[in-house]
RNA sequence: GGGUAGGUUGAGCAGGUGGUGAGCUCCGCUGACUGUAGAUCAGCCGUCUUCGACUGUGGGGGUUCGAUUCCCUCCCUGCCCA
């Protein structure tokens, strides 16, 4: 049964966006505050999506997300058609009750895994061509109409188109030309494709590093009946200043448009803060996860990284005052133990943190740009460096 | 006491029967990670003046141009016998 708008009386959006607070006039920021209405809820933006790749964001189950304060988060449409199906998960309910997720799910369509994967596909025309070599090896085709076609199985409520993102500094202007092209017709051949009402579904925009390809990729993915609109090519080897200079292209060309605006892939802090500046409203990214897996946690002052010696006798919390379940009951001290043990319980805690101060981190962003201090919390943040956390540690 | 197998850089090993032992894995130290082939990867891990140099094969002595290697002796460890 297809709802009805009442005013155009066609199908309703699966998705209904609303700006609750536009950019201000005077050009000071392009940051805004946003409302976003999905079949498993709603999502205050700016957003940062943790991701569950398999399905599960690793080392969480739901209601440590809960407790963390995600609104919704992105699973992987091609690992989950390789292992365990998407028609598994369809015969099973859907990929919401498969994981027991309530919340919102954003699927990513395996575009990302062209860049990914580089060694073990092959691009053409038509689609691309996978070997799954962490598996079996065996090959596997993915065209748009077939991203599209697993993402309805799943069920998620936001799919995306495929694309062909391009790594910045790795490719010719002809190859990033060429890749948007090809992206253009994709996403057309997407929306063609795409017929399940409760799933809305995202355009993305390519054109690597050069201007006037991004521009020309904004315009034409705008022009089309998406529910949203996502930037990609743009979290990889560029630097800052030139990551800025694309967003400072792309979404002055979206300022009238109602949508939102998804930054694929990004997702350190002090990234965020300047995307949501540039007018950015979704993000999501592996970094904090991993990173936090991987040894390190995010604090107010930059980063620590607990594999250090000198935590191994400091009885302080990662973060003062931090309400994830690591700060509110373990030790520095414990937690580089148990990283040096080997022990799982680490990855667990160090996750809850990190997604955790993200979360919170977009939390006062969303505060700020509400109350008007926006413009004031990117000065206050200009300095934030990585390093600046074992700075403080040391004076 | 007799026999036997050993003693290599924090640990565990490899190698080496006269001509270059700094090789590996742990441990340890540091760094990286952005739409997840990532609980992963990289560098360092004897000393120094570090693109190199020096030292180092249980201790001491001997043979030799040259010894980790051959000889003598002592110490230590495992196992077997008494």
């Amino acid at each position: 049964m297809i709802e009805l708008d009442p005013v155009t009386r066609t199908a309703a959006r699966p998705i209904t966006f609303d700006v609750l607070k536009p950019a201000p006039e005077n050009g000071t920021t392009r940051a805004r505050l946003g409302h976003l209405q999905t079949p498993h809820g709603e999502v205050q933006t700016p957003v940062f999506m943790p991701v569950g790749t398999n399905a599960t964001v690793k080392a969480l189950d739901p209601e440590d997300l809960d407790e963390i304060g995600a609104q919704i988060i992105l699973c992987n449409t091609y690992h989950l058609y390789l292992r365990p199906g998407h028609e598994r998960i369809e015969r099973l309910g859907g990929l919401h009750d498969f994981m027991s997720w309530r919340r919102p799910i954003l699927t990513d369509s395996g575009g990302y895994q062209v860049v990914s994967l580089g060694e073990f596909r092959s691009v053409d025309d038509d689609g691309v061509t996978f070997r799954a070599t962490h598996l079996d090896g065996s090959v596997h085709r993915f065209t748009p109409e077939h991203a599209i076609a697993v993402q309805q199985a799943l069920g998620s409520d936001i799919a995306v188109v495929l694309d062909q993102p391009v790594p910045p500094h790795a490719s010719s202007r002809r190859e990033v030309a060429e890749a948007m092209v090809r992206t253009h017709a994709w996403a057309e051949r997407c929306l063609t494709a795409h017929t399940r009402p409760d799933q809305a579904l995202f355009g993305i925009i390519q054109g690597g590093l050069e201007e006037d390809l991004r521009a020309e990729s904004t315009r034409v993915i705008a022009s089309l009946p998406f529910d949203g609109i996502c930037i990609g090519g743009l979290a990889g080897d560029e630097s800052a200043a030139q990551r800025r200079a694309a967003l400072d292209v792309c979404v002055p060309l979206l300022a009238d448009d109602p949508r939102p605006r998804y930054l694929m892939g990004l997702g350190s802090p002090a990234d965020l803060l300047d995307a949501v500046d540039a007018g950015i409203d979704m993000f999501d990214s592996v970094l904090p996860a991993r990173v936090a897996r991987n040894g390190t946690v995010w604090v107010p002052e930059g980063r620590l990284n607990l594999r250090n010696s000198r935590f191994l006798d400091d009885p302080a919390p990662i973060q003062e005052g931090c309400r994830c379940r690591a700060c509110r009951s373990f030790s520095r001290a414990y937690l580089a133990h148990l990283l040096r043990a080997d022990e799982l319980l680490f990855y667990r805690l160090a996750t809850c943190h990190n997604l955790t101060f993200v979360i919170d981190f977009m939390a006062a962003i969303r505060a700020a740009i509400a109350d008007g201090t926006f413009p004031q919390l990117v000065r206050a943040q200009a300095g934030m460096r990585d390093n600046r956390a074992a700075e403080a540690l040391d004076a």
